[in-house]
DNA sequence: GACTCGAGTCCCGCC
DNA sequence: GACTCGAGTC
């Protein structure tokens, strides 16, 4: 084994709970896989063991290279999979024990926003005191602090805090009696089937012998104690995290886990991993830099040996030149063979950053992924089409019948829509259930009547079909009977824009299509839960697309765990790193952000370039920016005047005309 | 009921 | 810029 002894320490540790405290870049994922394949070794079956990541990519590689040291041949594999999915798996097995059918949906964010509008509009709140974004964000709160709706109102102060939790009722009743659940009731659910049904903990927690999280300073209370229910029997726990890397505290991640672990499980053994293999010493000079700003951590210095380029700041027009010039620097590398495309990463901070260098990527026929960013299913005509398959797998679907009643419009107006829901509503029954009755209400066009006697009509007979059609001819069928594509035409006049949106669907097909592939039984509702935890559970599918020669392009969330030779940061400055949000919030939100920036420069491992655009296009209009305080932080330029403007300290010298080009020639960086 | 137009709002990140 | 909502018109 090639590791140092603190990495061959804790691979080695006998069975039971061990704290791994590692430095970004120290081979914590490393040490992770390298335990599993030692305890493979020491005969523990490898269906006994769980490792647990937090996000898909990051399950992705740890799953590539276990096997690429156990050895592919092996038949049971240990379970690499997602707190979410876990919690899938579980609840697929005794959702029925909560109510909740076998193949319950899984709502995502555009979902959960159609049944939050339809929560305020019932408390009729739709006034825009509170909008379907904040009271779905409110919600999450709720549910992180495992506040359940009937004692959200206890919670509230303000008018606006018991317009939410009456919402935060209605919202929960409407999930309920759609089979439904939303991410955070994944862990929340999986939690209280665990802590109110014994023999179900105990078949859960007796599937396995050793757990292993990873990324564990980012673990929220549900979490945590999820954790700890399944591995209080064998206490054969090993977590592995970073304070330094915490960057989940919006979704109630609380570094105070990792604090508190020597607490819950005395006997544990701590390692310490503090020797960074991954970046030139450069790098880490300035990563070190940054984060001994945040005043909250336990301080630790990476120490390193290799040695390379200081990193550089690139200072760009606007964005779009920020993305020409990144990837026109990729594409030549590329070019003269110095690099491949794999070995590049662009990071983000937000989901919108990618679109221009999306653009100059094609344009420089340079082969690329996307990770993450749900973009493609957030489109409306994809959005439109899986409504369609999200009725032909549960009618009963209110968001998904609301948005495509009248999609291609078939007649059906707003009037009728609140008739068939209040009628729905009177009976306590869904819309699907009451379309039947339409013919004998008053005060329906008949042009509505029919529209609705089709809509029904089509689904029940798609529905029929879909228990002996393959999968993939049916949803084509279904496209091509709806006439989708010729709306299409129809709205858009714009050739680009619909041409795009017709791509579009077909992309969504091709994907229903692999999907049937690669699935013994593929059905409507399994393909939508798959895309619901964008998983794909193919290992043939994994391994083409980790061995794509690709430029990766993602946020810096979905960068966490991962590393790259050479990593772009893009969009340096005020507003996106630290983001505004973050800024207007205060208190400790900022220090998250640093880390975040944290993150990201620890991913580079030879190269690494932080840019910014000197005016960002937003809300369509071009506005100027500022350098982000980071890169001050980072360069050691604390005592720049530019800096204390952009922390919101007063000056100490007023900038002078020529002191403001040099400033900013200096925040440019100095190569 | 369908369509157009203007006003107002907006999205940070992940599963 | 993109989207939704409401008002107004056909």
């Amino acid at each position: 084994m090639d590791l140092n002894p603190a990495q061959r320490d804790a691979v080695t540790t006998p069975s039971g709970p061990l704290l791994v405290l590692a430095g970004a870049g120290t081979g914590k994922t490393r040490v992770v896989t390298y335990r599993i394949a030692e305890l493979i070794r020491r005969r523990v079956r490898p269906a006994r063991i769980l490792a647990v990541t937090f996000t898909n990519k990051a399950a992705d590689e740890m799953r590539e290279r276990a096997l690429a040291l156990i050895g592919r041949k092996l038949r049971a594999r240990p379970e690499i999979s997602t707190f979410h999915s876990l919690c899938v798996r579980v609840l697929r097995r005794h959702a029925r024990r909560l109510g909740y059918p076998d193949a319950f949906a899984i709502y995502d964010r555009g979902d959960q926003e159609g049944v939050a509008r339809g929560a305020l509009r019932e408390i009729r709140a739709g006034d825009g005191l509170l909008r379907p974004g904040e009271l779905i964000w409110r919600i999450g709160r709720w549910k992180t602090a495992s506040v359940r709706p009937d004692r959200a109102a206890a919670t509230a102060h303000t008018d606006k805090d018991h317009l939410a939790a009456a919402a935060y009722r209605r919202y929960q009743n409407t999930l309920r009696t759609q089979g439904a659940v939303d991410f955070d009731d994944l862990l929340l659910l999986t939690e209280e089937l665990l802590q109110g049904f014994p023999e179900i903990l105990e078949a859960e927690a007796g599937r396995f012998d050793h757990l292993l999280v990873d990324e564990y300073q980012d673990t929220n209370a549900v979490q945590y104690r999820i954790v700890k229910a399944l591995a209080a029997g064998h206490r054969n726990l090993c977590v592995v995290g970073d304070d330094d890397q915490s960057i989940y505290g919006w979704r109630g991640a609380e570094v105070a886990h990792i604090l508190r672990f020597k607490r819950d499980w005395p006997e544990a053994k701590v390692v310490r991993l503090e020797t960074n293999y991954r970046s030139t010493r450069e790098i880490l000079a300035w990563a070190n830099r940054l984060i001994a700003f945040n005043k909250l951590r336990h301080d630790k210095r990476l120490r390193c040996a290799r040695r390379g380029d200081k990193p550089r700041i690139l200072q760009c027009e606007n964005e779009a030149e920020e993305a020409k010039a990144v990837v026109g620097e990729i594409a030549e590398r590329v070019r003269a063979r110095k690099r491949k495309p794999r070995d590049f990463a662009i990071l983000c901070r937000t989901n919108e950053q990618p679109r221009a260098f999306e653009t100059e990527l094609r344009q420089a026929e340079l082969p690329y992924v996307l990770v993450g960013g749900m973009s493609f299913y957030d489109r409306k005509e994809v959005r439109d089409l899986m409504a369609y398959l999200k009725l032909l797998a549960k009618p009963r679907d209110e968001a998904a019948l609301l948005r495509v009643i009248n999609t291609p419009a078939r007649g059906i107006g707003q009037t009728t829509v609140q008739k068939l829901t209040e009628t729905a509503v009177g009976a306590g029954k869904p819309v699907w259930d009451v379309l039947g009755r339409a013919g004998r209400m008053g005060g329906v066009p008949d042009a509505a009547r029919e529209g609705i006697r089709r809509l029904r009509e089509l689904i029940t007979r798609y529905r029929e079909q879909s228990k002996h059609v393959p999968l993939a001819k049916l949803v084509r069928g279904l496209v091509e009977e709806l006439g989708y594509r010729d709306e299409l035409a129809r709205i858009y006049r714009n050739p680009d824009d619909r041409d795009a949106r017709l791509a579009a669907v077909d992309e969504l097909l091709a994907s229903v299509g692999a999907y049937a592939e690669r699935t013994p039984r593929p059905t409507v509702g399994g393909f939508l839960q798959q895309v619901a935890l964008s998983t794909m559970d193919d290992d043939r599918d994994k391994e083409a697309k980790l061995q794509r020669n690709a430029v990766v392009l993602m946020t810096l969330h979905a960068a966490k765990g991962l590393e790259f030779p050479e990593v772009y940061m893009v969009g340096m400055e005020e507003g996106l790193l630290p983001h505004h949000r973050a800024v207007s919030e205060g208190g400790g939100a900022v220090d998250e952000e640093r880390r975040l920036c944290y993150v990201g420069v620890t991913r580079a491992r030879q190269r690494l370039t932080l840019s910014l655009a000197l005016s960002r296009q937003k809300w369509g209009k071009a506005r100027p920016t500022q350098p982000s305080r980071f890169l001050y932080e980072l360069t050691g330029q604390a005592d720049n005047p530019n800096y204390l403007a952009a922390i919101g300290k007063r000056a100490r010298t007023g900038p002078t005309k020529a002191g403001g080009a040099a400033q900013r020639r200096a925040s440019s960086g100095r190569r």
